[in-house]
DNA sequence: CGTCTTTGACCAGCGC
DNA sequence: GCGCTGGTCAAAGACG
């Protein structure tokens, strides 16, 4: 079993481009990641050693879990932040429940389940630290926010209207 | 009292 | 079919 099927971690498919934006959100500078051209070698930098955040990938196919009566197999944009930080949640703007959090195989650290408390709203993230490296916290997002942030803390949904524009790995 | 977290149970998908 | 694993539910409790 290796990491998040949809989880491209530094080091594999995905390079640090210099970034048009850089946004600041609890003081964290965000850099917009792409694919490298020939797919290979690409390298995460990390900027800020103390806060700093990357994109590491993003896949917009994704399996909606359940699917009680309505629903059947949706795809949802998925996008996925390394984060270096020494806090787990990170303050995007958006209010978030916890509905869940399961210890994940050959991970030290367990995994946690949120979903966006806006009304209507079906976004969910999950976030884990990684065991190989405790300051990193990856999150993933699931889902695009149609409503408008519910904090004056950061752009974040500008952010992810952006990543919207390339396509899935 | 409303909101949020915690946590065990439950369910579905997948590999063997 | 069975067991493992990840994802979700929901009751109970904590907290402001």
């Amino acid at each position: 079993m290796e990491n998040h099927p949809n989880l491209f971690l530094a080091s594999s498919t995905t390079v640090l481009e210099a970034a048009p934006f850089s946004s600041n959100m609890n003081g964290a500078f965000y850099n917009r990641i792409v694919p490298e051209p020939d797919g290979l070698n690409g390298k995460i930098k990390v900027k800020d050693h103390s806060f700093s955040k990357s994109l590491v990938s993003m896949k917009n196919e994704v399996k909606s879990g359940k699917n009680k009566g309505d629903e059947k197999k949706t795809t949802k944009p998925r996008i996925a932040f390394q984060t270096r930080t020494k806090v787990d949640i990170l303050d995007d703007g958006y209010r978030w429940r916890k509905y869940g959090q399961k210890a994940v195989k050959n991970q030290k650290f367990p995994r946690s389940y949120y979903r966006c408390t806006h009304l209507s709203c079906n976004v969910k993230k999950q976030v884990q630290r990684q065991s190989m490296d405790e300051g990193i916290v990856v999150t993933t997002y699931e889902g695009r926010h149609m409503h408008p942030v519910e904090k004056h803390s950061a752009n974040f949904e500008q952010i992810l209207n952006q990543m919207q524009i390339y396509p899935p790995f």
